[in-house]
DNA sequence: AAGATAGGCAACCATATGGTTGCATGTCAA
DNA sequence: TTGACATGCAACCATATGGTTGCCTATCTT
């Protein structure tokens, strides 16, 4: 049980980053990225993207697949629901998911009057 | 949209610390301590407690009432739910829990022998 | 009215964190 | 086999972060 918070410990500071959370938004719309690949679009240096990977990789939120030369990476969502599960009890999912609906739609149409 | 971004930046930055963690958990099983309650069992001062709950207060993930001269603080789960919804998709779900009942359920038999 | 209680604000300090640069290693391709 | 390419490792630096202490404000209670 310790060791599990521990394990989490780590999720959570791999997730505090905006640039890590970014890496794993490319990810989750296409799987299967080299550190290359990822690189591109993150304005910082190849090294800096290296060790959020790693970072990532260590904290079981990214599992790698080596071919060759070249490292595969692949996003493993179970972290992240086990996050939603500490604190979102099963029989208040649909209620929360209602609130969050509904917040998302009131977000749209106040974009929509934002310029009329 | 960016917005939106950048307030989620506030929510996984709060959710870094396992003493705001631990606050959650608290809260998660017991809504509405105060501080002086929350202080209790956490091994820092008082201030420092009251820091990291106005940094989850201003992540939105603890709404707060005022009660004459005490603060209430209650858990707001709708964070955690579109941290969720960001990285897990709808139809993937049923897969996902699935991987996480069967990981739990390794770690317990596992702990069953841990001790014969 | 006065002490006790619940909480807020600000300054300060040590460490953690994210970034850089420079160099090394291993694999593919001509 | 040799040069190009994909990645790893280490040292270093500026800032962010979590903690402390000291003092202030507001609200109960007697």
């Amino acid at each position: 049980m310790v060791a599990y918070l521990e394990a989490m410990d780590k999720v959570f500071k791999a997730l505090a980053d905006p640039q890590r959370r970014l890496l794993l938004d490319r990810l989750f719309e296409c799987d299967g990225l080299s550190l290359k690949d990822l690189v591109e679009g993150l304005d910082i240096s190849r090294q800096a993207v290296a060790k959020h990977l790693h970072l990532l990789e260590d904290a079981g939120l990214v599992v790698i697949h080596w071919q060759g030369r070249v490292k595969l990476h692949y996003l493993n969502p179970i972290p992240i629901r086990q996050i939603h599960d500490r604190w979102i009890s099963k029989f208040s999912v649909p209620r929360v998911q209602a609130l969050v609906d509904l917040a998302r739609d009131l977000e749209q149409s106040g974009k929509k009057g934002d310029e009329p």
